[in-house]
DNA sequence: TCATAAACCTTGCATGACAAGGAAATCAGA
DNA sequence: TCTGATTTCCTTGTCATGCAAGGTTTATGA
């Protein structure tokens, strides 16, 4: 019996993962304005908040990149029986991007929802 | 004068690519169910009815790839005084799996809209 | 024959998501 | 003291998509 590696459910899991690129971004973004954060407080704010999984091999190289770019930064605080945590927040750049960025997506969703229902410009 | 290359726009530009990937291939997907249309013509249907601009050298390997997938198929016709056209449409996988996909997107739109402002689960 | 327009194609690069594996700090108990 | 469990963070390599730039083919009209 053949197996094709190509099931529909690999394929929308593929297919998710293109989806997500840029999303995760903005909604990091997003959390830490809100308040002041450290990586596993993230993964889960948005899990129960929004369903959303972020796993730890996307996350942390994302919080490294953002920093990196300046639009985060960092301090070290003592962990709960464990590791320290690394607090982040927005920069004043961070800010001034997740402003630039809320319009843009606000925009494509609209575009792409209006072309799913077939209404008019 | 010095002149940063990372500019807001720029960043902004260059995160809205990212945005795009996944959702190119899905409205493409949608357009074509709608009815069968060739490159040129999706291009234009979806600059005029979502002002979303799918540039060529986007389009066209997008499409070739979803025909390999057979997800859509194509036959030739003759252009309006100049080459030939390619119609495509969606096969009976293609027309699965945008099925599939509009939840997908759903789900990911209402969640990170419900992160957006701030309603509980 | 040349220019123009319609339509399609190819190559190479930039970039983000993530699976898998790992490392460091703390504490509890044997 | 050693071991294991828990919490937290990090690194590497792979895969996929979007796209700019440049190119090709077909037909038409001057």
């Amino acid at each position: 019996m053949t197996r094709k590696s190509d099931e529909p459910r690999d394929v929308i899991a593929k297919w998710e993962v293109q989806l997500r690129k840029g999303v995760l971004e903005f909604i990091i973004l997003h959390s830490l304005n809100e308040r002041e954060q450290y990586g596993f407080e993230l993964i889960s704010g948005i899990a129960e908040r929004a369903a959303i999984n972020v796993p730890e091999g996307t996350l942390y190289p994302l919080l490294l990149r953002l920093q990196k770019e300046e639009l985060i930064s960092s301090r070290l605080a003592e962990g709960d029986g464990g590791a320290p945590r690394k607090y982040y927040t927005l920069t004043l750049q961070g800010r001034e991007l997740l402003q630039a960025m809320i319009p843009t997506w606000s925009k494509l969703t609209i575009s792409v929802d209006r072309l799913l229902h077939g209404a008019a410009v």
